[in-house]
DNA sequence: AAGAGACCCTGGATGC
DNA sequence: TGCATCCAGGGTCTCT
């Protein structure tokens, strides 16, 4: 489930709390939570490194350590991350625990064990098949036109694809459509200049009011301090169905696009 | 290149 | 109450 918006939160605000501190150990009861190096490796070069810094590339939280390597992690459909004093009593659901200085655990929360660490000196072997940042400035409405003009795909499933464009899912995706007014099933390379703006745009408003309200909360998304988003407040049509859509009044239907249930207004997405 | 479907997992909702 | 079945989407992979 979390998508940017949820991703950004959680770099955000475990940023402050982490940079600086040092990692001790790890331990973990989950062996493919690991996805490279195997875990006797990934233990052996983690210990002891120093966190330098934190952020986030799609849906991927990236961090940096003082040796050199990156500790990349996906949370997947529903993978928390929270610090916790050293010696909290754990969950059934705790797979992966990294020892903090200081005396706290960072602790990896995953009920359906999706979610993925890994640890590299070469980011690209795990971000370098990710499409363009949608928020960054490089992602200009120019750009956006041009790489949906290169392809003959629907809309929907091209949005969530993160080759095209990295950070975007299930939720999101429909969101900022409805905000466009375009019919999720058209084709990419289908829409003129004036609607891959209102896409461009579309998407941009709805990220970042995603962000500005902490992300959405839906079953097992937590801020990593425990409260939950409030963006699944201000959702336009995800999980709607059958209800009026808020601009038209029309009725919100459900679709499966791409095998994702794709909610949308049939009378103002056009 | 695009798209369909299986698979990885589990809890929660639904149906009988 | 209990049991079976479906569904949720973050991905990857194979096959057509």
């Amino acid at each position: 489930m979390p998508e940017l918006p949820e991703v950004e939160t959680v770099v955000r605000s475990l940023r402050g709390q982490l940079v600086g501190r040092q990692i001790l150990d790890i331990s973990n009861s989950w062996r493919r939570h690991i996805a490279f190096p195997d875990y006797e490796q990934l233990r052996e070069r983690i210990r002891n490194k120093t966190i330098t810094g934190l952020s986030r590339r799609g849906k991927y939280l990236v961090f940096s350590l003082d040796s050199g390597d990156f500790l990349i992690i996906h949370l997947k459909m529903t993978g928390q991350l929270k610090i916790v004093p050293e010696g909290t009593e754990m969950s059934d659901y705790t797979h992966t625990v990294f020892l903090l200085s200081g005396e706290e655990e960072l602790r990896f929360h995953d009920v359906r064990k999706f979610g993925k660490v890994y640890l590299t000196d070469d980011e690209s072997l795990v971000l370098g098949k990710l499409g363009p940042e949608p928020l960054s400035p490089a992602f200009t409405r120019k750009r956006l036109f041009e790489m949906l003009k290169d392809r003959h795909r629907i809309l929907k499933p091209l949005l969530i694809d993160q080759g095209f464009i990295a950070g975007i899912g299930n939720i999101y995706a429909d969101e900022s459509l409805h905000r466009a007014r375009i019919d999720p099933r058209r084709i990419s390379n289908s829409l003129n200049e004036q609607e891959s703006r209102l896409l461009h745009d579309g998407i941009r408003r709805t990220l970042r009011e995603a962000i500005e309200n902490g992300g959405a909360t839906i079953s097992d998304y937590r801020r990593p301090d425990g409260t939950e988003g409030e963006m699944q407040h201000s959702f336009r049509v995800y999980g709607r169905e059958e209800e009026p859509c808020y601009r038209c009044k029309g009725k919100i239907k459900r679709i499966i696009l791409g095998g994702r249930s794709t909610y949308f207004c049939p009378s103002c997405q056009m």
